[in-house]
DNA sequence: GAATGAATCGGAGGAACCTCCGCTTGCTGT
DNA sequence: ACAGCAAGCGGAGGTTCCTCCGATTCATTC
């Protein structure tokens, strides 16, 4: 399960060319850029791009992992400028904000909630990770329930994400994420 | 808007027998079932299949229709023989199990929550009202909140099914579930 | 610095998607 | 009956997807 050898100088060259391909591809094409020309455009064959990348949510997940990154470690930040309650809507908005710019990201999102312990699962870690420090300030504060899995918030913020992409009607997203929140305040 | 002209003989011959093979077609193989195989078995083109189910979701919607029309019949056998809250509960029930029986209805659902108004939007009002009965009953009892809007359940609803259909995690499915209700119970 | 084995590459190929448009066929009025 | 004409049909064709395996290239050993 470790992480095997080292990839081969070749190997190497090639993933990261094909990785910041794909990130400028993504950004100018939107979320259906042909992966055949994501290979062409980095110089390798189709078959490298999908040895590397088996799905092409695993391409888009290692694509956007940076920004994935920051979106976790804004957490700190919010819950040192804000109640704990009002710090995880904070959070609940960037999730969604960040699912309905990064067009695209919506199915290799739903890939990763899904995933259940998966190579690929190292987001979704992160994404356990930060709604867990948020649910854990709240329920130290007493404003947030403590008999909450993270993971169930992070699948339920995961649902309300995607069929806010479909819908893009920000109000009813709005109101959804209020009801989230309902759910998570103590009786 | 209105239903133009009824259909020509042929053609409607065409749609019929292009549904009853999608139906044995998606019982037997799932959801992905070749549209190509669907229209060589029905004996018709594929741009007739095409002109008929301008996407795949609007043929699985059309194949389905019948059983989600039995779903959206149970509410009042529910609502006659448990309080609304518990109805509401149970219904939530079917229909996730419904979601998950019926393999590669996940993105017919989703296109058809997503669809605003289009014509094939029969079904997504159907839920809808399904829904408004079950919150009305409980709003009535003072059991339920009565400042929900029906339409935000159901797409709350479908998005924990899309998280439910992935992972098939029953335990989690029902947590997600009991947060839910936990949302529309008055505070 | 050549040999050798293994990791990696590349792209041909088969399946499915969906569109487009010339051809066919059912309907309507005379 | 039959002419005219929408409405409807069908499938070729351009794209993309993804798999498979022979050819290539790297790393290592002598």
């Amino acid at each position: 399960m470790a992480s095997a050898r080292p990839l081969r100088a070749d190997a190497r060259r090639n993933r990261e060319r094909l990785l910041s391909v794909a990130v400028q591809a993504l950004s100018r094409e939107g979320a259906d850029v042909s992966l055949e020309a994501i290979a062409r455009e980095a110089g390798v064959g189709i078959g490298t791009l999908y040895r590397h990348f088996p799905t092409r949510e695993a391409l888009v997940d290692a694509a956007y992992q940076g920004e994935l990154d920051r979106l976790c470690d804004r957490v700190d930040d919010l819950l040192a400028a804000a109640p704990p309650e009002q710090a995880l809507r904070a959070w609940m908005n960037h999730f969604v904000d960040y699912m309905g710019t990064k067009r695209g990201m919506g199915d290799a999102l739903r890939a990763l909630i899904a995933s259940g312990g998966d190579p690929f699962a190292r987001s979704r870690d992160r994404l356990t990770a930060a709604v867990a420090a948020l649910l854990g300030a709240g329920a130290a504060a007493g404003t947030l329930r403590a008999d909450v899995a993270p993971d169930d918030v992070l699948v339920g913020l995961s649902g309300i994400s995607l069929a806010a992409a479909d819908r893009r009607d920000r109000a009813q997203t709005d109101r959804l994420l209020g009801l989230l929140m309902d759910a998570l305040r103590p009786r």
